[in-house]
DNA sequence: GCCAACGTTGGC
DNA sequence: GCCAACGTTGGC
């Protein structure tokens, strides 16, 4: 088992809209950045993620689960794109900002930390238990 | 709204 | 294959 964060807009996908999708999750496409494609290529289903908010919130609002490996993006023509699909799992009871993420010696190293442009980023297990209890979880 | 960081593109 | 120019992202 993985863990992995997905970078996301408010305006272009909230935690409510992937909410909303309940069970049946949704494709996370869109992504045309080879790093972050390879990191979804990687992904199984039962992977877990953190749904991260840039621009506003800057924090992580929410669990997500692989439900479906990586196929072709349908948002595009173009073969180089993929995407993986993904389920609500939970929201957290505290929201995670990026401040309380660089606040946190112990997520020093983490990508959202040092990479803060990469859209899907991969996540240990020690920096995902951090994370958690930053969330209240 | 600004600007730094980064990735991509394209000319040579 | 290198590198300058450009576009985009995202924190502040």
């Amino acid at each position: 088992m993985a863990y992995w964060l997905f970078k996301s807009e408010v305006s272009t996908w909230s935690w409510d809209d992937q909410v909303a999708k309940g069970e049946v999750g949704e494709a996370w496409d869109g992504v045309r950045n080879y790093q972050a494609r390879n990191m979804m290529r990687q992904m199984k289903i039962g992977d877990q993620g953190f749904f991260y908010l840039s621009q506003k919130e800057k924090a992580v609002v929410g669990i997500v689960e692989v439900i479906a490996t990586a196929h072709p993006d349908t948002t595009t023509d173009d073969p180089r794109w993929e995407c993986v699909d993904i389920k609500a799992v939970r929201a957290v009871k505290m929201p995670v900002t990026l401040a309380m993420c660089k606040a946190e010696p112990r997520l020093e190293n983490m990508v959202l930390v040092n990479n803060t442009r990469l859209s899907v980023q991969p996540v240990t297990e020690a920096e995902w238990q951090v994370v958690c209890e930053l969330a209240g979880l």
